[in-house]
DNA sequence: CAATTGACATACCAACTGGTCTGTTTATAT
DNA sequence: ATATAAACAGACCAGTTGGTATGTCAATTG
């Protein structure tokens, strides 16, 4: 047991905040709770963030940042068919998600409909992420429409940032709606959008 | 100038509310300032309201529930031609919102990613008015695939959850962006989407 | 016209909350 | 070994905030 780690505590500040954040919100979000989650003291909180707005930036630039990389961009850039990639993607994350996780709804899209109207740091730190993620869907389509695997006649950039905005408004709904029959119904939607995405030959024999 | 006008009193109330949780959040919005914007005291205040919460379920069931039956409830009802009516609500929606407007997004969203997991009385609230609003798409495209202005094959209830949830999901991102360019991109992808709902002849020549 | 009730005004409070200040312990460099 | 700085602990504080208690004034009722 090693009694001094400085960048394992900022993790573990991080990560608490994170799961308060997801519950509560930002503002909803209290340094004391983040104290008991860890079992730390306001001094080493404060050792390592300047105050608690820090702590939200930080988890936007850092965790989320890096979870959208890992779980959207690389996969993304990997593939030649960015449409099957990206309903394998919405069905891992899907997967294995119990009717509390849906309720709780995607930290990203949580922390930017509260927060980028009040704090232009955290607008500009979530802009960010939606740059990135939308871009690499993009780049996706685009590679994927020079492989035959996406109709040339639809714009890579506006259907990009088009599918990123779905995918949150139904997670954003499924999580009000608290019923995963609809937010199954949804998904079949917007996979179906995707499908028609297809050139015309392929969306025939692909599409159910 | 009438000195006493109860109905009156609440209803600045609430509006003043509304547009501090707008713009803050409900969590952000201090009661305070409702009393700053209305004039009004804290005697006056909780003479009407119970507690803050009060005054949120009393803006959700009034004020937002009304608006949604009056600019798509309604004109969703009178209607043959369910995706021209969705498209004219939406650009009616769209035109005269400045980017203020925009970075604010929309109430209901708002609301229920910030007050749903926290609260149970408002997600009922909320979830609620997405029903009303959800049922009423659904019944107006049920009744165009009758009148031949939809598509025979789709399921006009999922479709009409994930017509509402990209709406959504739309104005959320739109709102973190603060790029009006980013919105219309988007607005023109769901335009697409609605089209490709028509009957395959109509679809071919409707579509531009 | 008295009396009772609804509609407000005002002062006040208790709890909460982010943040600070001082002190202590551990690691590291010399 | 010792100085120095980083990493923490814990008490404390000032501002905020929702809510209350009491009082006043207008409107309605009998």
């Amino acid at each position: 047991m090693v009694s001094r780690n400085p960048d394992q505590t900022r993790k573990k500040i991080l990560e608490a905040a994170l799961e308060e954040i997801h519950l509560r919100g930002f503002q909803g979000m209290r340094v004391e709770h983040i104290l008991q989650r860890t079992g730390l003291t306001k001094g080493a909180l404060y050792h390592h963030f300047t105050n608690k707005m820090a702590i939200g930036y930080a988890i936007v630039d850092e965790i989320l940042g890096q979870d959208v990389m890992e779980r959207w961009i690389g996969p993304l850039a990997d593939t030649v068919d960015p449409i099957a990639t990206l309903i394998a993607i919405c069905e891992g994350e899907r997967a294995g998600r119990t009717i509390d996780e849906i309720e709780k709804g995607c930290p990203i899209n949580n922390l930017s409909q509260e927060m980028s109207p009040i704090d232009e740091g955290f607008r500009e730190r979530l802009e960010a992420v939606y740059a990135r993620w939308t871009e690499a869907i993009a780049t996706a389509l685009a590679a994927g429409q020079q492989q035959g695997y996406v109709r040339e006649d639809i714009d890579p950039a506006k259907v990009a940032r088009f599918l990123l905005a779905s995918l949150q408004g139904i997670i954003g709904v499924a999580k009000c709606c608290k019923n995963e029959q609809a937010l199954d119904d949804m998904a079949e939607c917007f996979r179906g959008y995707l499908m028609q995405l297809r050139p015309m030959e392929s969306s025939l024999k692909t599409a159910s």
